[in-house]
RNA sequence: GGAGAGGUGGCAGAGUGGUAAUGCAACAGCCUGCUAAGCUGUCAACGAGCAAUCGUUGCCAGGGUUCGAGUCCCUGUCUCUCCGCCA
């Protein structure tokens, strides 16, 4: 959500922004916050005059009765009756303003970064990195879900009859190789100073609300009715609430914590050859990073948490890109996004497996997640987080990658982890 | 699931209809050989103003009664204690 005081200051820039970058029109609704805006002022001036004649009113009224003087107090009293139907209608409309205001701000998305590439689709993005993959095109290497069929790592079939398609299970080698790689992305994580957390799976209402899944994305996630609860569709959102209403003292910036979880995600309208196998699936597992700064410093964060997931995946040796996403492709809470994408040579294609945002104050405000510097003035603080990594994807890529006539090879630092270098 | 008690500032905790006590912590200033102590001040959101400042709102949430609600009434919600069940 965008702070009203930028709107307030630069309505037609940020119009003139995200029409350039997004290649989206908001004008309509920018127009609309801002008239509503001033109107939502005006009434509050009034509303306050009257309530602080009201309140006078009503303390002498309070001091007329101490002392005995009934009459007095009964004429104060027939003047305040017409005060209060003005407050009253005042304070209505004032709600008015001040909801419209909030819904339509929800349905504006974040102003892009300056660097930001215009562009309307993926076919937009700009690549900043790619391994050569040159050698490892034409050499028909079966993809993952024959290898995990062949060598019996994970059955997809088993998943459908227990819950349905998207849920896949894990068997011997294949589980185990699942939770080294969560334990090495989370060794890895601690190792530069993110605190580990174990957070709850499923959370309330507000929390959707407060990370900006909720109202934008109702549908993407698992909805427990009878509680009014929702599965997270990433660690993003109860790491990130721990901090909703919170005002931190400076020094305790920058707050870093890691955490992994199972995500879940509806996927409403997808099909085919994107979710075959581990393209695509409802129940996954992930390894989030977060962090809170100050605005000076988050883009700095942004590259060091990017430069970091880059050294992830080359010490699992796989072959990827880095793409800077462009307008039209970034999300609608971000205002600027690094992807990676690996390699899967068993299909041919790239597949991503992080998602690496800043979105400065655009989750702060809605969280109201504020720090107080040194001289005790209190802003908004930036969030960032970022895959570290996503498991499905890394593990096909890495199937498909390491597969060989008679097995799979597991990388070195893994190793050390599953307690097998072959399967 | 049953019964009861509760939700007040960063924390503790008083306040049963008339400006939200007090203690601790933190921060700033003053004072004092140093330290400690002491003294003074400091909550947040929104609005008006160039500014000093002023006003409004906020005691879990939403309604209601009243000139006036932390306090009374209704609904919801969360927490705690005991019992039951249970990994």
């Amino acid at each position: 959500m965008l702070p009203i005081q930028k709107i307030r200051a630069d309505k037609d820039l940020i119009i003139q922004k995200i029409f350039e970058i997004r290649k989206q029109d908001v004008s309509s609704q920018i127009n609309e916050v801002y008239n509503l805006d001033l109107k939502k002022r005006e009434t509050q001036t009034i509303l306050d005059e009257l309530s602080s004649r009201m309140n006078t009113l009503s303390s002498k009224i309070g001091l007329l009765y101490k002392n005995g003087d009934i009459e007095k107090a009964n004429i104060l009293k027939s003047e305040t009756s017409e005060l209060k139907e003005k407050i009253k209608d005042l304070k209505s409309s004032f709600i008015d303003s001040e909801n419209s205001i909030k819904e339509l701000l929800y349905q504006i998305p974040n102003l892009p970064h300056e660097s930001v590439p215009s562009g309307k689709s993926e076919s937009d993005n700009e690549i900043v990195y790619s391994t050569n993959i040159d050698e490892h095109k034409n050499q028909s290497l079966l993809p993952h879900w024959d290898l995990c069929n062949k060598y019996n790592l994970i059955d997809f079939e088993l998943g459908v009859k227990i819950t349905g398609a998207g849920f896949p299970v894990y068997i011997g080698k294949g589980a185990i190789l699942q939770r080294a790689l969560i334990q090495f992305f989370l060794n890895e994580a601690n190792k530069q100073g993110f605190q580990e957390l174990l957070v709850p799976h499923l959370v309330n209402e507000k929390s959707g609300y407060g990370t900006g899944q909720l109202p934008d994305k109702e549908g993407q996630m698992y909805h427990a009715t009878n509680d009014d609860l929702y599965l997270i569709p990433t660690a993003e959102v109860p790491i990130t609430n721990i901090y909703r209403d919170e005002i931190i003292e400076e020094d305790r910036l920058p707050i870093k914590h890691v955490g992994y979880t199972p995500c879940f995600r509806r996927e409403a309208g997808s099909y085919g050859k994107e979710v075959r196998g581990l393209n695509r699936l409802h129940q996954f597992d992930k390894v989030e990073i977060v962090q809170i700064t100050r605005p000076s410093e988050s883009y700095q964060t942004l590259e060091n948490m990017v430069s970091y997931v880059e050294t992830l995946i080359q010490k699992l040796e796989l072959p990827y890109r880095k793409l800077k996403l462009c307008g039209g492709d970034l999300g609608f809470t971000s205002a600027l996004t690094y992807d990676f994408e690996t390699y899967s040579v068993g299909q041919d294609k790239w597949l991503e497996v992080s998602s690496i945002s800043n979105f400065e104050t655009f989750q702060s405000n809605r969280l109201k997640l504020r720090y107080r510097n040194k001289n005790r003035e209190i802003n908004l603080a930036h969030t960032l987080n970022g895959s570290a990594l996503a498991l499905p994807r890394i593990m096909a890529s890495l199937l498909e990658l390491n597969q060989d006539n008679d097995g799979i090879r597991i990388p070195k630092v893994l190793q050390s982890y599953t307690g097998f270098d072959k399967i």
